[in-house]
Formats: structure tokens, C-alpha cells, sequence
DNA sequence: ACCTGAACACCGTTCAAGT
DNA sequence: ACCTGAACACCGTTCAAGT
């Protein structure tokens, strides 16, 4: 069934189909044969519609960027407040697809909503007075928070077996019952490096000459 | 050759080889017969050393988690600088090999070394009197701005192609230079990060009940 | 115990062929 | 323009065979 005439590809419908294979199932196991066959069909006709499978996976990060909300940049009380809202707002879009966090924490690269909050949150803080060596440091340091706390589940990477912490690691005795409060160790511990990071960065606004 | 009488691998060797390889050339360059060919062995030599290349991927993982310093947490002066000296140590072993962190970001697992730093980190906490609940979120907090500093470079992230940003992405106009500064920038953004971080921290340290 | 080659079920990608 | 099957050079892993 060659060339039939109305499309049975898009690039929407490969994202879409893309993501929740990779949410399902992990990065390892969206391979595009694999992914053809969600698709009822052949490996070779997602070349029709992307270059390589690169190319896909930008498609399928960028996707995931755009979930991002950016409204509070356009016209912002505060630096501080409009920073905490997107942070929250970045969390819960990364945190909704874990899996996809490796690629997307290696940079923006060429993607436009990568790009565009990266625009968004370095022009806030410079219309803040932030000087420009600074707002970029910011940028940067709060990427590094987001992105490690969605990378992974801090709670869910100890192992639930309470044999592997006896005697050896001492401190570590209730660690096996992380998993049960996983989501709110996770969220708290998120929250409160968050909060702790903004006041820090607002003693050093308060020091800034004008 | 079979069975020479002196063996052609061992672990060390193979451990070593591997993240030779993946520094070099990344995650995706490690396969276990591109491995095995850098060895000077036919493929599945290799699974006489490890059940699979997961297991082998969890060892040298490991490897890069004991070059973390933990001397600071023997006789902590105080946890604000037993922490800070911890995550400056913890950073550079990261950045010296940023392509294995999206596989040690995803928690301890097993590893013992993971699991002797994090029993470090916790106990000195609690011994300065953290209560427990607030200890493990640091724990989780510091290792989220951490890892996510150490996941690739935020400098490095953006294209050099000037092109990229004129126009639709006003506020990063001098984007394209940031390679330049490469260093400067990521360090510059982890400092003030940490420090920023730990005043945070430090102000709710002093709000204890004691 | 530790290495080998052969084999299996997979990959990403190219390409000529179909309509 | 958009899909197909065949083909290429790769994967991780198993296994019987060697010493």
C-alpha cells in the first residue's frame, strides 16, 4: 500500500507517538522500527518525515519545552516571583516525562522553545537591574536546579530492600521507606531548595549598586 | 588463543577502558564489541566479568562516584562548610566525566559508593541537628543542583552560529559568544548557585528550635 | 576459569521501486 | 510526495567448543 492518498504520517502523530513510548517505557526503548509498528507502519517511512532519529528526539524534547508556561515574563511584578512561577512551571513540565531530561539538559541547542525561555528568563532578569554577567550566572544556576530535580526521582533511586543499607551505611537505616513518601520528599525537597536559592539571590540583589 | 594462562581482562581494566571510551566519545560509543575491539578481545569475552553491559555501566559509574571526596564529613567544623567543601569535590569529579552523569543522576541504586556518599551527607546533617525529614531533603537538593550542574555545560549549550538568535530571540543577542567564556560561566553560575544555595539554608538553620 | 566463533533477534539508515 | 521491502553495517547476548 504505497503512496495512499491521504497521508498515514505526520510529524505530530510521530512526536505524540514517540513520547509516550519513551514516557512508557524509557529512552532505551524507542528505537524506530519499534516505533513504526506503534504505528502500523514500516520502519523506513519515518525517514519521509525526519531526518534521523536525532532529529525525532529534538522534535519529541522540544515538545515537551513547549509545555512550559512563559506568561508571567510578560509583564513581571518581580524578578523573584516571576522566577519561582516558571521554575514551578518548568518542574511540573520535566517531571510529567522524566525520561526525555538527559537530552533536554544538554542545552537548547537549536530548539525554538528551548530558545525562547531561555530569551524569556534573561531578559526578566536584566529588566530587573540584574547586570547581564549575573542574569546569565542565574540562568544558568536555576537550569541546573530544575533539570536535576526532574532528572530523576531523588526518593525513588534508593533501592526499597532495607537489607542493602544494614551496618554498612549506618545513617541510611530508614532510607528504605523512601519510596513510600517519594512524592512528597521529592516535591519538599524541590520547594525548599527552591525558596533557599531565591533568598540567597535576593541578598545579593539587595547588595547591588544602582 | 583460548584460556591464555595469564587472563587478558579483568574488571579494573575493563571499567577503565569503558570510561576512557565514553569520555571520549560518549554514551553512545560504548557498545560491548567496540569495547571489546579497544581491548584487544572478541565480544562476548566481556561477559565473563559482567552479567551485562548495564552491570558494567553501573561499574564505572561507581568508579567516578569514589574519586568524590568525603574526608570533610569525618569531623565536620560545620555543616555549611562541610557541605560546600562536599559539593565542590563532588562537581569536579562530575565535570572531569559530564557524559556519565545522565546514568549516576538517576540515584544510588547499589552502587556502594553512591551509597557511602549519600550516608555521609545525610549523617553529618543530622549530627549537626538537621532534623532527619529536612536532612534528606538537602541531601536531595544539593544533589539536584549538583548533578544538574555537572549534566552538560549551560555555556556550551547554546550554538556559536550567531545566525540562530537574530530577531526571535532578542534578549540573547551575545548568546553565540558564551563558548568563549565556557568556563567561566559554568563555574561562575555553580559558585553563586552554592553560595546562594547555602545561604538559604542557613537562614533556616537559625530558625531551628533548638 | 576464561577466551573464541557462530548464531539470534535486534538496531539506524539507504535506496530502488511502487503509485 | 509518501510508503514499501531488501539490504548494509551495526547492536547485546547466548552458547557450544576449546584449553
Amino acid at each position: 500500500m504505497p503512496r495512499p492518498r491521504t497521508p498515514l504520517l505526520s510529524r505530530e502523530r510521530i512526536v505524540a507517538a514517540a513520547l509516550a513510548l519513551v514516557d512508557a517505557e524509557g529512552l532505551a526503548a524507542l528505537s524506530t522500527r519499534r516505533l513504526a509498528t506503534e504505528l502500523s507502519v514500516s520502519g523506513p517511512s519515518l525517514y519521509n518525515h525526519f531526518a534521523t532519529k536525532d532529529d525525532l528526539l529534538d522534535a519529541v524534547v522540544d515538545s515537551v519545552m513547549g509545555e512550559v508556561d512563559l506568561g508571567m515574563f510578560d509583564a513581571p511584578e518581580d524578578w523573584r516571583a516571576a522566577l519561582a512561577a516558571w521554575a514551578r512551571s518548568y518542574r511540573a513540565a520535566l517531571a510529567a516525562h522524566p525520561n526525555v531530561v538527559p537530552v533536554l539538559a544538554q542545552g537548547p541547542g537549536r530548539r525554538p522553545n528551548a530558545l525562547r525561555l531561555a530569551d524569556a528568563v534573561f531578559g526578566c532578569l536584566v529588566d530587573a537591574g540584574w547586570p547581564r554577567g549575573q542574569a546569565t550566572r542565574i540562568g544558568a544556576l536555576m537550569r541546573y536546579f530544575i533539570t536535576g530535580s526532574a532528572l530523576g526521582s531523588f526518593a525513588a533511586g534508593f533501592p526499597e530492600d532495607a537489607g542493602v543499607y544494614a551496618a554498612d551505611y549506618p545513617h541510611l537505616a530508614d532510607a528504605h521507606r523512601l519510596a513510600e513518601h517519594r512524592r512528597a520528599v521529592d516535591e519538599g525537597a524541590f520547594e525548599t531548595g527552591l525558596e533557599a536559592l531565591l533568598d540567597g539571590l535576593a541578598l545579593r540583589y539587595a547588595r547591588l549598586p544602582d
